[in-house]
DNA sequence: AGCTAAATATCGAAA
DNA sequence: TTTCGATGTTTAGCT
């Protein structure tokens, strides 16, 4: 990892053309030949950069980028596409290499996929007598996220989201004209669960007569850990 | 800007938890308080992080923390949710502070308005003997991107994406719906054009009689350079 | 302020 | 390998 904070402008062209005036910034260049430029503000974001696999090549500058006060020129070529950064060097006010080694890695927990699973082993939330019939059920156009069927024996579709958005409402919508084209699970119910549940996403949900289920993730977790504990 | 490179331990708790062992890592202290913990490799995403508005306090370890080897404690607190990044410092290698000011921001050209722009342009590419009529073709649930003519005199509506999403049909198909009803205009026929068009919305593209047009930037571009050459 | 759509998105899993 | 959905998405544009 190399960091150098310097004075200097850049220039992006690839999908896009974009172009940084010249102030003070840190520049990352990482192992893999990747280039970071970063502002002190906004957030984790860079102003600019270049990803792997890419290469950099240091040169002078020539005549006029010299007379301009260029001391320096990178440039950060993609390898495969031709995505290219070119930062003008001006005042260098600091360059440092170290290394860090290979990086165990993020651990993370609390996602989507835990709620799918917690919510198939509480299928209950859904309404008391409901039963699991499986997760991820397969259709023509994706997988539905849990297929239940309820205590009268009427199928059960659900749409999980972390945020329920108006986008999981016609994601639902679809799976649901589909599911009921099937004469052996017709008529085919559809619950939108969700942390929570935007309004214009409850309001699109209920005009399609679709049901909404917000999931208190802690509270889920919790019951599993309980049921943990007691097998 | 505070740079530090230390070996550390990283905790994150917030919408998720999540766990990073102890590794060398670059720490990047924004002005506003913001923290990014970077590896040597991945993309521009640092491994974690916290988002202003928050705020960093520094603390000594306790006793337990100190016999593993902490010699400091950050805690990062984000101030309007209860998100927050605890970050335990072993050895610390480097810790420098510069200042960069605020950055006068990025420049960007070239995105999907100059797809449009460019689709107007060339509109034959939609088929021969195709005239447009007009970008930005108002309807009560918003402007079509592009309303044209075929050779044969019916209308067509053409949805503009740079990557072709099931979305984007579903947004198609609502402007359809409503033009059809106008019989000024009906027939309508419906173009799903995009740089890239995902198999699923070519799929239900088709289902629904809605022609797939597969754009490609550079070419058109190039034509556009031509143009701008001769004229 | 709140919401929607785009992004040089990135990232990971499944097919 | 490609495709697809989720993201602590972030960001910009618009109502």
């Amino acid at each position: 990892m190399r960091i150098v904070i310097a004075d200097c402008s850049v220039d992006y062209s690839g999908r896009l053309t974009a172009h940084l005036p010249l102030a003070r910034r840190v520049l990352m260049v990482k192992a893999d030949g990747s280039v970071l430029v970063h502002s002190d503000g906004g957030s984790y974001k860079p102003l600019n950069w270049m990803s792997p696999p890419c290469r950099l090549t240091e040169a002078e500058p020539d005549e006029a980028q010299a007379q301009a006060g260029v001391t320096g020129v990178w440039t950060v070529q993609n390898t495969k596409t031709d995505d290219r950064l070119v930062v003008s060097l001006h005042e260098v006010l600091s360059d440092t290499s170290t290394e860090l080694g290979v990086d165990p890695g993020l651990v993370k927990d609390g996602v989507e996929a835990h709620l799918q699973k917690l919510l198939a082993e509480q299928i209950t939330l859904l309404g008391d007598g409901h039963t699991l019939v499986r997760r991820e059920y397969p259709t023509a156009i994706g997988p539905v996220d849990i297929l239940a069927k309820s205590a009268g024996g009427a199928s059960v579709a659900v749409e999980i989201k972390r945020r329920g958005d108006i986008d999981g409402v016609e994601q639902l919508t679809r799976y649901l004209e589909l599911l009921n084209r099937d004469p052996l699970l017709a008529p085919v119910d559809g619950v939108f669960a969700a942390q929570e549940i935007k309004p214009q996403a409850r309001v699109l949900a209920t005009d399609r007569g679709i049901r909404c289920v917000v999931l208190d993730y802690d509270a889920m977790r919790g019951i599993d850990d309980v049921d943990s504990r007691l097998f």
